[in-house]
DNA sequence: GTTAAGCCTTGCATATATGCAAGGGACTGT
DNA sequence: ACAGTCCCTTGCATATATGCAAGGCTTAAC
C-alpha cells in the first residue's frame, strides 16, 4: 500500500524527539495515535524505521534515509504554505464586479473610489450589466442584481432594499396639465423600458403602477431615461438615489408612486475564498447597511460617500 | 489549520488531469472524496488553487506555485520508497539468534551453514544463552527457548517438541551394578544442573524422574554434562538429538526415562517485518517441521543437515 | 425546445481514524 | 522485594473520512 505523506510529519517529530510521547505532545495529538500512525507507516514501507527500546526510538539506517526525505518535504511544504499565505494576504489582484447600471454608476462608483484608496493593490473592474450574469464563464467575481440568482451553487445574500418613485422635471410640470391623481398621469407622456428587451420582471413597475399605460419614449438604459426626464420629455419611474442627483427632478404623487425593490449580491463560493474578493464583498455589505436611508430615498440624506450611520 | 500533505497527492493528480473525475479514477478513490479533499486543502491554505469552470480545473497562480512543491515532494517520496523497498528486499544484514546451548550447537549450527550458502549477504550471530532473554535491550532478534515467553508483545510460536532420555556410557554400564528399575538408579552417580543456577523449571527433569535424588556432578552446561557422561562419570538426562552424536552413549531404561519438552520461537514484531529476520524465522520453522523425527529421538534418523522429508 | 451525457457537489450510511482509559513492561527509589 | 513512575500498546466509544447514490448545472445532440 502507498505511503501516507501526512504520516511523515509524525515520523519527523518522533525522529526529532526520540520519544513517542514527547512527539505526541508537540504535535498536539494522542500518543496512541502517534504509535498507530508510525506502525502504519512502517507497514506501508514494509520496513522498520526505528529501533525501539527502553532508551527510546533510535532511527534505523532505513529510518535515517527516510528522515532526509521527510526533512526536505517539510522544508518545501513550509515554504509553499508561507508563500501562499503571504500572497493571499497581500490583498492584491483584480476583482470583477457586475452591477446594475444605475447602482453601479451612482452608488458603487463613488464609493469604490474610497475603497481603492484603502486597497491600492486591488483593481476593480466595474461592469454595468443589462442582462443576466453568465456565471459558468466566470465573467464576474461578484454581482449585484435586482433579481435573486436562483443558482444554489452561488453564495447569495440580500444586499439592501431601495426605493423608486415617479419623477418629472420642474420645468415640465410648470407647463403641463396639473396632476392630482394617478388617472391624471394617463394624460401625460411616459418614459420607460423597451418591453421586448426587459431582462427582468422586476423592472416592470410602470405596468403595475399604471395598467394599460404605454411609454412613448423607450430605452434599455435607465440613465438615458433619467436624462429624458430632465429634458422635459415626460415622466418616468426612477430610483430615488439616482433622482436625488438631479435637483431639477421632483417626485410626482410621491406616496402613490412609491415602489420598493431589493438588491442581491452573489459570488462563486471559491471566489469568495480569495481575500480580495471577500474584502470587496464585505465592503459592499457594510456600505449598504450604513446607507439604508439613502437607498430608501428618505429625505435629508446627503449623496456623498460618508456613511450616515457610522459603526 | 495545517496543510495535510497527503492531500497534495490528490492536488497533484487533479492538476495533471485538469478533471476531478479523471483524477479520481487514476487515484482509485471516489470523485466525491477528491472534491472534498481538494476543497479542504484550499480551506487549509486559505486560498484557491484552481479556477473551476465547465472547461475543467485550471491552476491559479497559487496553484501553479503549489504544483512545484507537490512535484518535488512526490519525487522525494517516490525515490525514498523505492530505495527503502530495494534495501529491504536485498536480504542483507545481521540477524542475532539466541538459542539454547544444545539446540544451537548440535541442531541449528549445522543447518545454518546451509542457510548462509543460500543467503550470503545475511550474517547470523548464533548466541547460546543459559538465561532468560533480555528483550527490552534488543540483545537478540529471534530466540529459541525451552520456556514459552510470557511477553505478549512478542510474536511467539511453538517451534517443535523434542525428547530427552537418561543416558550412560557403554563402558560405565559394563563395570557398574546392573540397572533393572528406576530404583536401581539411586545406587549410581548422577550428573545434572546446579540447582541454584537453573534458570528454568523445564530443566528439572532429574528431580521429577527420581524424587529426592542428588546429582554428584553438576554443571550449568548440558554439553559439559554430556562429556561427563561420555567419560563414564555417571548418568544424566540428555536431549536425544545430542546423545545420538555420541555412539558410546546408550539410553538407560529408555521407555521409563523418556521426557518430552517443547522449543518455542519468539521475535519482536517490528523485527519480524525485516525481510532477513523473517527469512531466518521461516527457515527454522521449516527445518523443525521437516525434522520432527530427529528431534523426537526416533530410531534410524541421520544427524546430518539434509532434511529427511524435503518439500 | 427537449433529452441525454458529463461533471461536480452533497446527504446519508458505512468504514476508518482518533481520543480516552486501562493495562503491561521496564526502570528507579525505598 | 515492592511500589511508583514513565512509556508504549490496545480495547472501546466517538469523531471523522469515504463511498454510494441522488441531484443540479452546463453543454451537445436531435
Amino acid at each position: 500500500m502507498d505511503m501516507n505523506w501526512d504520516d511523515l510529519k509524525v515520523f519527523l517529530e518522533v525522529a526529532r524527539t526520540e520519544k513517542l510521547s514527547v512527539a505526541a505532545r508537540r504535535l498536539g495529538i494522542d500518543a496512541s495515535t502517534v504509535s498507530r500512525r508510525l506502525h502504519r507507516l512502517e507497514d506501508q514501507l514494509a520496513t522498520q524505521l526505528f529501533d525501539r527500546s527502553v532508551e527510546g526510538h533510535a532511527l534505523t539506517k532505513h529510518g535515517q534515509l527516510l528522515l532526509e526525505t521527510a526533512r526536505e518535504m517539510n522544508t518545501r511544504a513550509q515554504s509553499a504554505a508561507d508563500i501562499l499565505q503571504g500572497k493571499n494576504l497581500e490583498n492584491q489582484g483584480k476583482v470583477r464586479l457586475g452591477v446594475t447600471e444605475a447602482f453601479g454608476n451612482y452608488v458603487i462608483a463613488p464609493e469604490l473610489a474610497t475603497f481603492c484608496q484603502h486597497y491600492p493593490k486591488i483593481t476593480i473592474d466595474l461592469m454595468p450589466l443589462q442582462r443576466f450574469v453568465k456565471w459558468g464563464h466566470h465573467e464576474v467575481d461578484i454581482a449585484v442584481t435586482i433579481e435573486k440568482p436562483p443558482n444554489t451553487s452561488l453564495v447569495v445574500s440580500r444586499l439592501c432594499d431601495y426605493q423608486l418613485r415617479m419623477y418629472a422635471s420642474r420645468e415640465y410640470l410648470e407647463r403641463a396639465e396639473p396632476i392630482n391623481s394617478l388617472d391624471d398621469i394617463y394624460n401625460h407622456p411616459l418614459i420607460g423600458y423597451v418591453d421586448d428587451l426587459v431582462f427582468s420582471d422586476q423592472l416592470s413597475y410602470l405596468e403595475r403602477l399604471l395598467p394599460n399605460s404605454r411609454a412613448s419614449f423607450r430605452s434599455t438604459s435607465v440613465i438615458t431615461q433619467s436624462i429624458a426626464v430632465c429634458e422635459g420629455l415626460g415622466l418616468a419611474v426612477l430610483p430615488c438615489f439616482l433622482a436625488r442627483r438631479h435637483p431639477e427632478l421632483v417626485p410626482v404623487l410621491a406616496d402613490q408612486t412609491k415602489v420598493t425593490r431589493t438588491f442581491w449580491i452573489a459570488v462563486h463560493p471559491e471566489q469568495k475564498k480569495l481575500a480580495r474578493v471577500n474584502k470587496v464583498w464585505q465592503h459592499l455589505k457594510t456600505y449598504a447597511a450604513d446607507n439604508e436611508a439613502l437607498l430608501m430615498g428618505q429625505d435629508g440624506q446627503t449623496m456623498d460617500s460618508t456613511p450616515v450611520n457610522p459603526h
